[in-house]
DNA sequence: CACGCGTGGTA
DNA sequence: TTACCAAGCGT
């Protein structure tokens, strides 16, 4: 089955080699004409506001990063401008996007920008994947996005449309594989301008008609290749996806603590914490989990605050 | 490699 | 309403 695996890997590439993917051309011609107008995507838009785009956007919707990114550019218009500040005031404006972890990052990732790179958004890969918070995703998405390099950018909307249109499978595999990777460097167009469209736009796609749950395949370009529509659009047969739960968990109770202190710009007291949530055990686990990550501050006398 | 990590919108 | 989903990363 290696051996069969092998074949159809082959079999793949040579297809998408010859003239270019089939794929190419309908998808970027769909991109022109359908791409939605973002701040990042603006031609002025800058390698670090690139950068502060693809931070946001992990895990977080865009309608949701709009106002937030806006605001912080505007405070923070190059890395050296969030290296200068205490990195509590990155996670207070990173205000309810999720995660505040990525802040922290973000903040660090600036530092370490100003210290090991004159303060330029590095260029290469593997410079960017070296930063806080920046991941194989990331690195190929600053470097195609911000510099027009030719990378897989292999998130989870490329990997849903390359599962149905090339493996013609309806969800792609829970967690990203080599296998995914390998897929998506195949799929790549093979001239540096035309791989970097082709990033944005196969990511597009994957965002706006090749969607998780209700495609909208009678508007996509690519449906009468689409091995998946091809082959009747089988439902999906994999291993249950576990759904995230929220309610109760200590990452709600994190929330609200951190909540209390992102509004405050004072030490907040002790008390004002246990407020937040009933179950003290679960409390206290939450509160030192914050300390230990880097998000909270302890000070004397039973006060917290934001890390300075 | 599976898990922990926020928050809110949608079907 | 519950469940799923949203441009992942680090451990």
């Amino acid at each position: 089955m290696e051996q069969a695996a092998h074949a159809w890997h082959l079999k793949i590439g040579a297809v998408l080699h010859q003239s270019g993917s089939p794929l190419h051309a309908p998808v970027l011609q769909w991109y022109d004409a359908n791409a939605r107008v973002l701040p990042w995507r603006d031609p002025a838009a800058s390698p670090w506001a690139v950068m502060v785009s693809e931070f946001m956007l992990q895990q977080t919707p865009v309608a949701r990063v709009l106002p937030a990114y806006e605001r912080w550019l505007e405070r923070w218009p190059t890395p050296a401008d969030l290296a200068a500040e205490p990195p509590g005031e990155a996670v207070r404006a990173w205000d309810r996007l999720g995660y505040p972890r990525r802040a922290l990052r973000l903040h660090a990732a600036a530092q370490a920008i100003v210290e090991r790179h004159g303060g330029e958004v590095p260029s290469d890969h593997a410079d960017l994947l070296a930063l806080p918070g920046v991941g194989t995703y990331t690195a190929a998405a600053i470097a195609s996005f911000a510099f027009g390099q030719r990378h897989a950018v292999v998130d989870t909307n490329v990997r849903r449309v390359l599962a149905r249109a090339l493996t013609g499978v309806a969800q792609p595999t829970i967690s990203p594989t080599a296998a995914d990777q390998r897929l998506a460097v195949a799929a790549l167009p093979a001239d540096e301008p035309t791989a970097a469209r082709w990033a944005v736009a196969s990511m597009e796609l994957g965002a706006l008609i090749c969607t998780a749950r209700t495609p909208r395949c009678a508007d996509c370009p690519i449906r009468r290749q689409c091995a998946w529509v091809l082959a009747g659009s089988p439902p999906y047969d994999g291993p249950p996806r576990r759904g995230q739960t929220y309610e109760g968990t200590d990452r709600q109770a994190r929330g609200r603590l951190l909540a209390v202190l992102r509004a405050s710009t004072t030490p907040v007291p002790k008390p004002q914490l246990d407020a937040t949530w009933p179950d003290a055990p679960q409390r206290e686990r939450a509160l030192d989990g914050l300390v230990a990550d880097g998000l909270v501050e302890p000070l004397p006398h039973n006060h917290y605050r934001l890390p300075a």
